[in-house]
DNA sequence: AAGTCGGGGCA
DNA sequence: TGCCCAGACTT
């Protein structure tokens, strides 16, 4: 497969915006260093529509650098109140009486310049230098991340430093030499609005020809999840109702969730006292025996399992709903089960005389 | 390289 | 619920 050359990927991302972009967000409007700086910091890991308001009131308190570094930093936290991350303000305010002090008030435009202010990281300095000033320079934020990893089909997660680097090598690379501004404006408004994390618009999409993603039927596995290295424990217990014939209660799970559409036992939290709930959800009397747990795991988590087997000397007299039924557990029928349940079932057969 | 900061949106 | 989001910084 050829790759685009830089210059053709850019100038589809710019003809998209052109037509697509977002041109009327309030930083977009009355465009100067200053604003641009703020509303990149106020968006680092917050969303489009939390940061509007915020914005506003922000820009209305502090219109221009100057405001900011004379207002106290209780003041500027206040404003900051319930945007989360609140490093972002104090690194603001930081930053801004160093603009004013080593700088004149004057914002710098250099990408070094700019790294130094506190909260300014590459991926913002860059942002700032296209945006605010025009100059050829590269972002990285998650959107692009997103888009750069789909259409070039890069492995690994993006927080590993060699994935990294690697997305920023084609960020630098598709990055054209002139309308810098629209077109970092363009790889996030891609990325936020059509290359989405699940379920993108790839039908709309520019770069759906030379998406490397697309053409694979990978989008939902790119760019690639944080692995965990430790699965998380979840624990569980599932009780066996057993009436007076020996038969077992089974119930038909949710369709989506886990085991969905599956027959499994009626399900309580680890610290529930099976006692309790059989009484006041099934009615019905015996006395719990708790079998050995065992450790069930799935792709994403692990379940200790700890069956309770729960012998009635009477049928209950309230249950018998749609979704379930008393089997035999020699013979549970043409029924979906879930592997621990089936595995419970056996048990019983094997080990649990009727008491 | 991994942990931390945070509130909200969403499946 | 867990994961992710216009990341940067510290350990």
């Amino acid at each position: 497969m050829r790759k685009t050359k830089p210059a053709v990927f850019a100038n589809t991302v710019l003809s998209w915006f052109d037509q697509h972009g977002r041109k009327h967000l309030p930083w977009q409007q009355n465009i100067n260093a200053y604003r641009v700086w703020v509303s990149e910091i106020m968006l680092q890991q917050t969303q489009v529509s939390t940061v509007i308001p915020y914005f506003e009131r922000f820009m209305a308190r502090f219109p221009t650098v100057r405001d900011l570094a004379l207002a106290p930093i209780d003041e500027v936290l206040h404003l900051w109140t319930g945007l989360g991350y609140y490093a972002r303000a104090r690194n603001l305010h930081k930053a801004a009486n160093h603009i004013v002090q080593q700088h004149s008030g004057e914002f710098p435009r250099r990408v070094e310049a700019l790294t130094e202010l506190s909260g300014v990281g590459r991926s913002t300095a860059g942002a700032i230098s296209s945006i605010a000033f025009g100059d050829r320079a590269a972002i990285l934020d998650g959107n692009v991340k997103r888009v750069l990893a789909r259409y070039h089909g890069v492995e690994g997660w993006p927080g590993q430093t060699q994935t990294l680097n690697a997305l920023w090598a084609l960020a630098e690379a598709a990055t054209p030499n002139s309308r810098n501004a629209d077109y970092t404006q363009a790889m996030m408004d891609l990325g936020a609005t059509l290359c989405t994390r699940s379920k993108p618009a790839c039908d709309t999409c520019p770069l759906m020809g030379g998406c490397v993603a697309f053409g694979t039927g990978r989008t939902a596995e790119l760019p690639s999840k944080k692995p965990r290295k430790t699965l998380p424990e979840k624990q569980v217990q599932l009780l066996m109702l057993r009436n007076p014939q020996g038969e077992i209660l089974l119930e038909q799970r949710p369709a989506s969730g886990i085991w969905g559409g599956l027959w499994s036992f009626p399900e309580l939290a680890i610290e529930d006292c099976a006692r309790n709930f059989a009484q006041s959800r099934y009615a019905c009397e015996g006395t719990p025996v708790t079998w050995d747990s065992w450790r069930h795991t799935f792709s994403h988590y692990h379940l200790d399992i700890s069956p309770v087997l729960v012998q009635l000397a009477h049928m209950p007299t309230q249950i018998q709903e749609s979704r379930q039924r008393w089997v035999n557990p020699a013979q549970p029928g043409n029924l979906g089960l879930a592997a621990p349940v089936k595995k419970l079932l056996q048990q019983l057969v094997d080990a649990a005389p009727l008491c």
